[in-house]
DNA sequence: GTTAGCACTCGATCGTAATGAGTGCTAACA
DNA sequence: TGTTAGCACTCATTACGATCGAGTGCTAAC
């Protein structure tokens, strides 16, 4: 079914009236605001067809028209256009983005932050899914008698220590001899497959060097990695939700805040979605509690790599061409930013 | 101004079933409920009496009375009784708590959830300042020619580490020289001292490797010191305010967020409490936000000295026994687990 | 000093009326 | 045949008033 032009750009009309005041739109004020040339009346006809369409809903009689989720769904895909960020807008925000980068975790974190402040909406980055992460190094290296620290380095550049505490001391050897036989083994695997090893035997050393690996090195080790393959959930902008008419409703309000308290569903439901930029609106979530809300999400690229997620959630009535361009400025910023040669230049 | 003993049940018996049921208290109410062998008419007079002397409020006349911030005050101090936890929820507690313990931060973030959850407030914890820290070694490790990791381990136990990058491949006869200097020039001094010498001069080396010192490893250096001082917040609960009818007030819920919204100054505001068990009612927090709010806070140890606070966030209206009684137990218990031999027995 | 009784207060609840934005339909017009 | 003016109709919203009832404060009796 096409619509007419003239149905086009009423509902167009229409569709961007309600997503700046929140308020259903009637007849007059199209023809008012917008010049289209008809009058009222006019108008009145095409949005009733519009209605019978499924484009348009109607909360009474009285009450002006409100666009359907059918209708953002045809405004994302083809209407909206993509506000192309002015050159000044760009400076501001790479200028934000690179306040206080060092490493991917804190830059995704501060993403999520300005996300948030420039699109007023609940914002939130997902940090690269290490399944494929390659261990490179492992090292044990003393601190004193009793502690020593345990360091692993991958592929990625990722590096992850932990202090560990042993009762009987330790000899410097054995950790030199550990460190070495695990990096022997483990390098070039992936942190998953690690995982499923189990290399002890392998290693051929004295009573004490093994009762240290088998007591304290292994089980940190192995909880270490477990660690590293954990994907965090950053979330910046939750009490803006506040300010936005949709939610001056407490128990709409507390459903929003609902979604986002469980960090490992939301985790999850944001793994799940398809690379590339992906906007779901209302009911087209899988999640009950999120089907009164839009999201909108895009991929970056950590060395070329597919890796994490950043975007937003907030009510489907949302400036979708704005904030899908920010979104995508973002990701494409730091995809940059993580290129091969990651961690830019510090000399 | 002594209050007689029986004003003193009434107004303990005002405040519990206020703390209980978010209602004004009514004279028949007290008289049936708590059996003070008295008439609804004389309470109503010794009402009278204790809204006189400022204990009680009376949010319009039909209406029962509220106790005032001074009767949460009076009730704190003198008529509270702390909850002794029986065995087994202190059982239960520690349970959770230790689920899933390694290193401190993780612990404090653990331990704000298992607060949040059993009083059903917004909790917090504030990990230690690390202002005595003492630095204990410095180390520089070698990943490949144009990567390093700058590795920093403190008295304490903390350990951090920065990958870098270098644009010119180093030796790896620069890393050890450049670790065995700064661990010679940095070790037994306070971080917040380092930060504020100069001791590049101080190392004697060729060009190149200062070189390397100064334009990588120097600036990281200082950075991830700075980061070492930071205190961390963590808090949990946000959503449980959402089942507290005084937060059934969009206003007052948004206001509540605000407060929470805003780390670093509600890190400052924690940072400047006095330390141990205190609690502060209503406008007796300084902070403008927080004045219709009641914070408890407790302090924990680690290594016997003093470090963090663990606490919660609610209305005045709280049940002020049991979750100091739960806050206590929580800081015991951590600072039991961080004595000296701190992260206990690994073998 | 304590208590019963009763008038009084005032928030909460419910129904009714007035208001007005906006539609849908009809009939006239180009 | 598409467009428009006119008008009756709908319905959320607001304001108003009546009623209800929980709880007080006062008085007078015990």
């Amino acid at each position: 079914m096409n619509l007419s032009e003239r149905k086009l750009r009423i509902l167009q009309a229409i569709i961007s009236d309600f997503i700046r005041t929140a308020e259903p739109v009637g007849s007059r004020t199209i023809s008012k605001k917008h010049d289209l040339g008809i009058s009222p009346a006019t108008i009145r006809n095409e949005m009733s067809d519009l209605e019978e369409l499924g484009y348009l809903t109607h909360p009474h009689t009285s009450a002006g028209r409100v666009p359907s989720e059918q209708a953002y769904r045809l405004y994302v895909d083809e209407l909206m256009k993509k506000k192309e960020l002015s050159q000044e807008e760009k400076i501001e925000i790479s200028g934000k983005l690179y306040e206080n980068v060092r490493e991917l975790e804190k830059t995704m974190q501060h993403a999520a932050k300005v996300l948030s402040e420039i699109t007023n909406l609940t914002s939130f980055a997902l940090t690269p899914n290490q399944d494929e992460d390659v261990l490179k190094y492992v090292n044990l290296l003393p601190v004193d008698e009793h502690t020593l620290v345990l360091m692993i380095v991958s592929q990625s550049g990722k590096v992850s220590n932990t202090p560990l505490k042993t009762k009987i001391p330790y000899k410097n050897e054995a950790l030199e001899l550990l460190s070495k036989s695990m990096t022997y083994n483990y390098k070039g695997k992936s942190i998953s497959n690690v995982l499923t090893l189990d290399i002890i035997e392998t290693i051929e050393t004295d009573m004490q060097t093994m009762n240290l690996l088998t007591n304290n090195v292994m089980p940190n080790f192995m909880k270490t990695l477990e660690e590293m393959l954990d994907v965090n959930l950053y979330m910046d902008g939750l009490t803006n939700i506040f300010s936005i008419p949709e939610y001056n409703d407490l128990d709409r309000a507390k459903n929003f805040l609902e979604i986002l308290n469980n960090k490992e569903d939301f985790t999850n439901t944001l793994i799940n979605r398809e690379n590339g930029v992906i906007i779901t609106i209302g009911n087209e979530n899988v999640e009950d509690l999120m089907r009164d809300c839009s999201v909108i999400t895009a991929t970056y690229h950590v060395d070329g790599k597919l890796a994490g997620k950043l975007g937003v959630i907030g009510p489907t009535r949302m400036k979708y061409g704005e904030v899908t361009s920010v979104i995508e400025f973002l990701t494409d910023n730091i995809s940059n930013a993580y290129k091969i040669s990651e961690g830019g230049e510090d000399d």
